[in-house]
DNA sequence: AGCACGCCGACT
DNA sequence: GTCGGCGTGCTC
């Protein structure tokens, strides 16, 4: 048992063999330093034998093996190796990606101390007497008494024993007579149960813990305003009680503070960490090692967070589980949300996902009853009524700069109320498609139903799924009309044109760049609290869960771009989105009034929208997709490339296409990305699908073994599983 | 990935 | 004669 077996940061799905005298399975796990070739790298242990396939004189020995935080279990061993296998990437990058960066240097990492850490005496210390104590230490025997006659202790208490007692203590915690306890943590009182939940909410509660035990996948569907808050709330509390920790994953760091600040405030004497890329690499390794040993009660975070080690995971939320920030884009491509339901299941513990507009491939999973479905349907705060959705047809009405005259007439009565107003711009989905304004016919691809995107360099229309192209016509087919024109955004002078028309409005807009900055979004939520602005002009963040308690009226600009989108979820993310924002408005004693500007108010989106009806809306997309074949009646992969120059991609492409293996899938041609162009680097894809997952990953497997091998110069590459956007 | 080794063109 | 291009191959 002298040879570790390790994986190292390398694009390589092999382990690496060292010579380590005196390892032991107990190594397992443990990171350590090892020579590659000419420079010291940290890896991580994975197993542990007697016998290399390396030849002797290649094998090198390790230089160390760390043990300032513990070994990572083998259930995140196993969660990575998990990952490794569906999302076809390396081990070692899979671990090295879920590690903290801290605990990826070769530095040692020193826990920050903790403020006063506490004891307390375990079964076996309390079982341990006196005359299990060598020699006739007076001191030992002292303290052994002091800490079974009290509950905890902390090092301050202990020191006034004797100056020595620190010492003594430490070798208790070593014969594990004793066992530290994070310092402030006390289990929550049944008191904090008493929170009130409506009847809706005391009902979902109870139906998952009547099988709170074990492995489920719930499905929380709740309309905004519904209090899904206060159903996880309720959840977590239980799992206090019964010691467990709670892994609860969000999807954007913006939205850590907040939660974090609800979860502080109700159980006010738990430890809750929360992890998330806005921490430095210390707060983040010691985040991490707070939930590994246990201390951490509550894990909050974003998607990287659910590669935190969680001895004592007794269930996770994920809440908004719809949103695309789960999905990481490059590097691993995973989907935190499908990671954390493989943790579920492995661990045997319910998880929830929460939206009010659940994710297609979820909602199809609940009514096929893989997931179970729950349902808050009234809105349980503020006693609130759902906002009045309406359509401005603005094929019938004068628009001038974006905005119609209904919407600006409305914006008047809004400010004369003095309430607030929201215009939101969509941005989705605006590559150009063809469409005649007549008869509102698109141009579609013939070989795959997707819409054609305008190329007015080339002159040609094209498809992005198929690589499918063809001229563009100047006719419209359906009716012969000529009006005919390459249809998608244009709408960024929003903001000057309602200066324009209300020179006396308090007009504050919010987009990526305004946000950038550190406390911009507090300062901002602080503007809009204080009634420092009338009318808010933005677009996706505004979206996400804040409260604007005075909203009156919520504008939406510009989303028939994502109705007639190439992305065939972009009307899943439209519908998403318009329920989201349209749930901002009137919150507290407002009926809120929501206006969409679309040329298709009869669109069945638009009908959904305004009854507040997610299920009718997703039973039709999803019979849509099933004509299409698209997820979740069909499983995909998308090889990504990146090269310099377009062509170079596109060709590294075609020979991936070539060098098919086996196996039973559908692969299309390879496109240019959606985003064509980024950092510098042109980008393209090949999409690959299956109505099998198995079919699939067994195409993939042997299919990355051959594009291994393949490799074309200053062309990067990665295989996306379940991909997201184009 | 990175980094060495290796085999052919224009330069002090 | 060498410096340097990036093709090929290996990493315990």
């Amino acid at each position: 048992m002298s040879i570790i077996r390790v994986v190292l940061d390398v694009p390589l799905d092999i382990l690496f063999d060292y010579i380590a005298p005196g390892v032991t399975k107990q190594h397992i796990g443990a990171r350590v330093q090892v020579p590659f070739r000419r420079k010291l790298v940290i890896g991580v242990i994975v197993e542990v034998t007697s016998s290399s396939r390396v030849s002797e004189g290649k094998l090198k020995s390790a230089i160390c093996i760390f043990s300032d935080v513990p070994p990572l279990p083998k259930a995140l061993l196993d969660l990575f190796k998990f990952c490794s296998n569906y999302y076809h990437y390396p081990l070692g990058e899979v671990v090295m990606n879920g590690l903290p960066t801290r605990l990826r240097s070769t530095k040692p990492f020193v826990q920050k101390s903790q403020v006063a850490s506490q004891f307390r005496i375990t079964k076996k210390g309390h079982v341990a007497d006196t005359a299990s104590i060598s020699g006739r230490s007076f001191l030992k025997h002292r303290l052994l008494i002091l800490l079974k006659e009290s509950d905890v202790t902390n090092v301050r208490e202990i020191k006034q024993l004797s100056p020595g007692a620190p010492k003594v203590l430490k070798e208790f915690v070593k014969l594990g007579w004793v066992e530290e306890v994070f310092s402030t943590f006390t289990p929550p009182s049944e008191t904090s149960l008493e929170f009130a939940l409506t009847t809706e909410q005391e009902g979902v509660v109870n139906e998952i813990v009547a099988e709170a035990n074990q492995f489920n996948t719930w499905l929380l569907h709740g309309i905004t305003g519904s209090g899904k808050t206060e159903v996880y709330l309720r959840l977590v509390a239980l799992q206090l009680l019964k010691g467990r920790q709670t892994l609860v994953l969000i999807p954007e760091i913006s939205l850590t503070p907040q939660l974090e600040a609800v979860f502080r405030t109700r159980f006010p004497t738990t430890p809750i960490i929360s992890l998330h890329s806005g921490l430095n690499t210390s707060e983040r390794a010691n985040g991490w090692l707070q939930a590994l040993q246990g201390k951490a009660q509550i894990i909050l975070g974003t998607r990287l967070a659910v590669f935190t080690p969680i001895p004592n995971l007794g269930l996770i939320i994920v809440d908004e589980e719809q949103d695309n920030s789960f999905k990481q884009q490059s590097g691993l491509c995973y989907s935190a949300r499908d990671v954390a339901i493989f943790r579920a299941k492995y661990t045997n513990i319910p998880i929830i996902l929460g939206s009010a507009t659940p994710s297609l491939e979820s909602y199809y999973n609940a009514i096929n009853r893989r997931y179970r479905m729950l349902r808050l349907s009234s809105r349980a705060v503020d006693k609130a009524v759902l906002p009045n959705v309406r359509c401005i047809d603005t094929r019938a009405v004068k628009v001038r700069e974006g905005l119609s005259e209904p919407l600006i007439a409305a914006l008047e009565k809004n400010l004369a109320l003095n309430q607030q107003s929201l215009i939101f711009i969509n941005r989705r989905g605006f590559a150009p498609v063809l469409m005649c304004k007549s008869c509102t016919w698109t141009a579609t691809c013939a070989r795959c139903t997707s819409r054609l995107v305008v190329h007015l360099q080339e002159k040609k229309l094209r498809c992005h799924y198929c690589g499918y192209k063809e001229s563009i016509s100047s006719v419209c087919p359906k009716c012969g009309s000529q009006d005919i024109a390459p249809f998608g955004h244009g709408t960024q002078r929003v903001e000057a044109a309602l200066v324009a028309r209300f020179p006396y409005a308090k007009i504050l807009r919010i987009d990526r760049d305004s946000t950038r900055r550190k406390d911009a979004w507090k300062e901002i939520l602080e503007d809009i609290h204080e009634q420092r602005v009338d009318i808010l002009v933005g677009t996706q963040i505004l979206a996400k869960g804040h409260n604007f308690p005075n909203l009156g009226l919520v504008g939406i600009l510009n989303s028939d771009a994502s109705l007639y989108s190439t992305d065939f979820r972009a009307a899943e993310y439209l519908f998403s989105q318009l329920m989201q924002v349209a749930g901002r408005a009137g919150r507290a004693n407002i009926t809120g009034e929501v206006l969409i500007q679309t040329k298709f108010p009869g669109h069945p989106l638009y009908h959904a929208l305004r009854r507040h009806n997610y299920e009718t809306l997703a039973q039709t997309l999803l019979t849509e997709r099933k004509a299409a074949s698209f997820p979740p009646f069909a499983y995909q992969a998308l090889l990504r490339a990146e090269a310099p120059k377009l062509e170079t991609a596109l060709d590294f492409l075609a020979s991936a296409a070539m060098s098919w293996p086996v196996g039973n899938v559908e692969m299309f041609d390879p496109v240019p990305a959606q985003m064509a162009r980024l950092k510098g680097m042109e980008r393209a894809h090949l999409l690959v699908q299956s109505s099998s997952r198995k079919e699939l990953h067994k195409f993939l497997t042997s299919w990355r073994t051959k594009l291994d091998k393949l490799s074309i110069r200053n062309t990067r590459w990665v295989l996306d599983v379940d991909p997201f956007e184009f």
